[in-house]
DNA sequence: TGCTTCCATGACTTGAGGTCATTTGATGAC
DNA sequence: GTCATCAAATGACCTCAAGTCATGGAAGCA
């Protein structure tokens, strides 16, 4: 589907090739981020390649010479987008220290403030998540749990190392859950404002998410974390933390 | 099917309009009816509207003067398809008295023994959920949100009725989180055979699938059940049941 | 027997993805 | 400076599926 770039040996001619190869990736990279804010204006279907071509002021055949079909091209802008997300352990140190349920917070949290500045990528992945193929799809599946973008598999065993996580189950199964949850209610969150009417019983007033980030932390925290006293209270106590600016996190 | 007897607010031409109607009606159902096979087995793109008039009989004009386009052909499909399926009060009487838990638990013991008889609906589920186009996952969205078509609504007050659910927090929050969680519990259960890699972390021995249920119930039970019992243990012992036949529910 | 309305028809248009023989141009060798 | 080489760029071309529409019946009504 993708091609990636010719992956021989390259013998000889070291010099020409990388100089050659390095206009090439240029290229390739160019490509990638007209095509990203295509497919994030328009969604996949109306983006057309051959507007892309157009807007690079280059040929059609060019494009499909790089990345093979649309949905190559979609696959190589998806992971650029996926990967421009941060890691859940990018968290301040100051952050991650107060724990893991800190650490989450934090995302949701700065996820919404970040959005209107940086929503392309978010959108990007939004498409990769719902709006293509089922066969692409299953290459975007294949990529996440062979790269697992967010960290979500390191930030579990964190908090499992910190004894902030049950482990009377499998770690598959906590990274799951996680991984789902946190993924609608980020959706959830914020297609509200990007996308109307995309996801059922969507956000409202802007004051209430605040309270739904924090009931949603505290099911999530009986759910996964451990000990009795989650069920009552949250083990630790979350603040109510009115945003501040800090980069990344489209998703998560 | 429309009986009512001569009208007096439809003063003429009742008979033949109420006749054509139907006719239209049945042939609708028959185009939806094909449909949704084609579209099941070579997923939305590769499923060609003219092969459907074809395995018909009939011109590809009359498809698209009945549902005006290929998407709008898709959505009548995917409300049938939806609509098929069983809503979770109505598990058996004595499931219901087992309580909430057990009704879920029910459900998902069900629908895997349920997939290889009636694999068709929920692959069209399966397409509406990830496999087309934003607008179209938007129609879709709709239409959940105003159907609810498994009845989550009705089932969380059951729940709650019963005074198995917490209760100090939105009823929408607790639906949304049953609704994700369930949604994609399943997929990654079912798509692991039906179709392999779509989902991360999918399912995998036969034996170890009892014990996922028996997991991601106990988190859910902790997460929206309530008392702190259901952290350490579950408050209902949900007992290992080793599926069934029955009828229903593809999908939740 | 006409009249009317509705619907099926299938040839037609549109337009997007995708292909490929050819040209271009950068590079190293002489 | 000139030439040979070869990957990259080109754009005319092809394919094929969605979607359109003027036409022609078929069924009901007077």
């Amino acid at each position: 589907m993708t091609g990636n770039g010719p992956s021989f040996i390259e013998p000889l001619r070291f010099g020409r090739q990388s100089s050659s190869r390095a206009r090439s990736a240029a290229k390739r990279s160019r490509i990638i981020e007209i095509a990203m804010h295509r497919f994030a204006e328009n969604g996949y279907h109306a983006a057309r390649v051959g507007d892309m071509a157009a807007a690079l002021g280059i040929a059609k055949g060019s494009i499909f010479q790089h990345f093979g079909s649309k949905d190559g091209l979609f696959f190589e802008v998806y992971k650029r987008a996926v990967r421009s997300f941060p890691k859940y352990l990018d968290a301040p140190a100051e952050v991650r220290a107060a724990g893991f349920f800190h650490v989450l917070q934090y995302w949701l949290v700065r996820t919404e403030h970040l959005l209107r500045e940086d929503w392309i990528p978010y959108r990007i992945s939004l498409l990769g998540n719902y709006g293509t193929d089922l066969a692409l799809k299953r290459e975007i599946n294949r990529f996440l749990m062979a790269e697992d973008p967010y960290g979500t598999v390191a930030f579990v065993r964190f908090g499992l190392d910190r004894g902030e996580l049950r482990n009377d189950m499998d770690v598959e199964m906590i990274v799951s859950i996680l991984d789902w949850t946190m993924e609608r209610f980020q959706d959830a969150l914020l297609t509200a404002e990007l996308d109307p009417g995309l996801f059922r019983r969507q956000g409202e007033l802007p004051e209430k998410k605040e309270a739904r980030i924090l009931q949603f932390l505290s099911i999530l925290q009986r759910a996964i974390g451990i000990g009795e006293a989650a069920a009552a209270r949250p083990r630790v106590a979350l603040k109510k933390v009115s945003g501040g600016s800090a980069a990344g996190r489209g998703r998560a």
